[in-house]
DNA sequence: CATGAATGAGGTTTCATTCAT
DNA sequence: GATGAATGAAACCTCATTCAT
């Protein structure tokens, strides 16, 4: 192995432990970026610096592929999400908030939030991924806000409203910025803040849940 | 095919100016079932009753006749939904529970809802199909909800609010619904009444609106 | 459609229903000359002069176009054998010399042989398609074989031999010939006299059945 | 992986001399079982508990393994079979009747006659394949059955058929049948039963040749 | 206008072969 | 010697688009 050898760079590389998260984030990135049915596997294994039957060492399919990005995407922020829930002793009120922050720093806006798009865009195709994504990743997200509005509705710091809904209406405007993030973002001039946008979600959510002396205490359960 | 046998076909002739309309409804159904890449023109052409080349003598392109699937898609309601604007006269906050309801109806509820997310989908491989569908179709709406939460804050009955990205929010679990329709809700048991969704929506978004005497009144426009 | 156009000459032309016809004989020509496996549709196409798409016209798949090529390929000759055996009037032995005669000039002698070879090298992995040879074929020549030579023992011109048996090994060397044309015979200069081979079977087989007075009258059906 | 590991580990050891007969051999069960073009070399190594690379150690291709799987397969039963001739010294129809038992018993009868098929079928894409079986086995077996009948006809015991072909037609029955058994025996109910098809072929022969005062004694060379 | 047979580029997938380790 | 990750050239098949009829 001496030097002159080394310059004939080698056709390829042994790195079977590291490939497949290379490989999962060469094909997230496209996935994101032109969807699932307009990425090709050559684009693919291009952008991962190897060849197309490379992707087929360790994947069973191109569905196999983009299965195995979706799984990778959200588990760390929901798992630190559900960390903070359990640690929390402020005020509900400080507690949303803080999930909302972040929501947004730590998903909405990495990259990791166009794999929502994606999902949504291929549920029909794909159901059973969007089955694994409701369950994995929708459910959780989900939990962590109801659990943060149930406490401060059995503390009585919130209205008593309509809980499983009112959770959805909670997160559906941070589900649509990272939507709008990845869709309408890009081709439109007129740009949103997500800073902006955030808070001012916050302050109506928290307007909206505030329970308030002599007032209409929301119609729980209905 | 001689003159006699002619005389015995025609039972019924196509209006040929209805043409055009067939196939983009054609189409639209089946972008809405399966999305873009995965509808083949055969099957559009199939479901008009027409032969494939057919399609090609009124829209150049298969992008194109999304791009008629999209404009055909919400002109007829937001016309109808500014119709109304225009012509109210009762508070602000029925205003506004008023054009949430007509939004389901006449847009959440029907097909054309799944528009939404063919856009939303598409968006990055067509530019400018998500420009067009943001300027005609998504600027209208908020317009809509922009002037109905600007009366209220006019007349004193709504807080005032950050209104470009406060409309913004008030939207967002409106599409988030329609999104949800169209694509988790076919393969998950769990499932969304849309009236409870709407009405429990229609609750917080005017608490979270309504100006209360001595309290703070709102972020304003920063 | 003036001369001018026509020295243009069109990139396709409309044939469809020499088509499907033409489309079986290539592939035909080219499974018997290569395999089934080592024949390209790229080839096939060419071969018709039509493009690969085309040959999707018709036929759903590589082994669509294969069952079509064996379904074509004996039933002519077949049915020739079975008129000539409801009406040959001579005796038992003539009729079986007619069969082979014809066996091979008009299935052996032709590229069809080759057919046999392929559905043999198929079997197993096209289960369906060798029962459906099986059937079609194997059963239809047998019976003719089987039916001479039953004819042959009715009259008492034959021994008793065991039918099921001794009409398999009738067969045997005709099949093999056919085989041999299409595997050894090109590679191997000794070459085999069809004629010859043909007449020392027949000859054989007669000796082999003819009734002798005063001599064991065979097997019977065991 | 240490010293100390090591030490645990080897508890039997391949003999190294070994090897290529193992691969030959899986790559023999699978080329009859699958076909050349079906089976994968990842299965070959698989089968023989190497890797892949392995194979290549050994052989220079996929045909190369091919080559030396069929050279592998009637060598023995061949060899058995010339000594018997050799050392024979019953009636020339005791020896012919033994040949062909030997025959089925020893090579039909195994796993190898899947052999025979396979060249057959790859005959025309591998030329040089098929004149090595055509000269090392054919001839061979030919040789055989052609030297039990020219002692017949030298006795006087049988008649002066046409050797070349008549020894032709009496092997075709017995390759036949192991033909049949590697391809329409699987998927057809109707099954052969092997010891009484070996057995009618035996008699027939017989018949066909035996030498009968007073009659026509055959065709001779022509 | 309307048809639908034909096209052919381009997609996913397979697998014999190579070669750094 | 042995490995098995990596390669890349095809292979089959699809489908938006064209155009002779």
């Amino acid at each position: 192995m001496n030097a002159t050898a080394k310059v004939l760079e080698p056709r390829w590389e042994r790195r079977k432990d590291a490939r497949p998260g290379e490989l999962v984030a060469a094909a997230m990135d496209l996935f994101i970026e032109k969807g699932f049915a307009a990425t090709r596997l050559d684009d693919v294994a291009k952008r991962a610096g190897v060849s197309k039957g490379t992707l087929y060492l360790y994947f069973d399919s191109k569905e196999d592929l983009l299965k195995a990005a979706i799984r990778e995407g959200y588990s760390e922020p929901l798992h630190h999400g559900e960390q903070v829930l359990a640690s929390f002793e402020g005020s509900a009120e400080d507690l949303l908030r803080l999930i909302l922050k972040m929501w947004w720093e730590e998903v909405g806006a990495t990259k990791q939030a166009g794999l929502t798009k994606l999902v949504i865009g291929e549920s029909q195709n794909f159901p059973e991924l969007a089955r694994f994504y409701h369950d994995e990743v929708i459910q959780r997200a989900h939990k962590l806000v109801s659990a943060a509005m149930e406490r401060g509705i059995q503390s009585g710091e919130f209205r008593a409203v309509n809980l499983p809904y009112a959770q959805r209406i909670a997160c559906a405007p941070m589900v649509l910025l990272m939507l709008w993030k990845h869709s309408f973002a890009c081709c439109v001039p007129n740009t949103v803040d997500p800073q902006e946008y955030v808070a001012t979600h916050a302050d109506m959510l928290i307007h909206a849940l505030k329970a308030r002396p002599g007032e209409d205490p929301g119609r729980g359960d209905k």
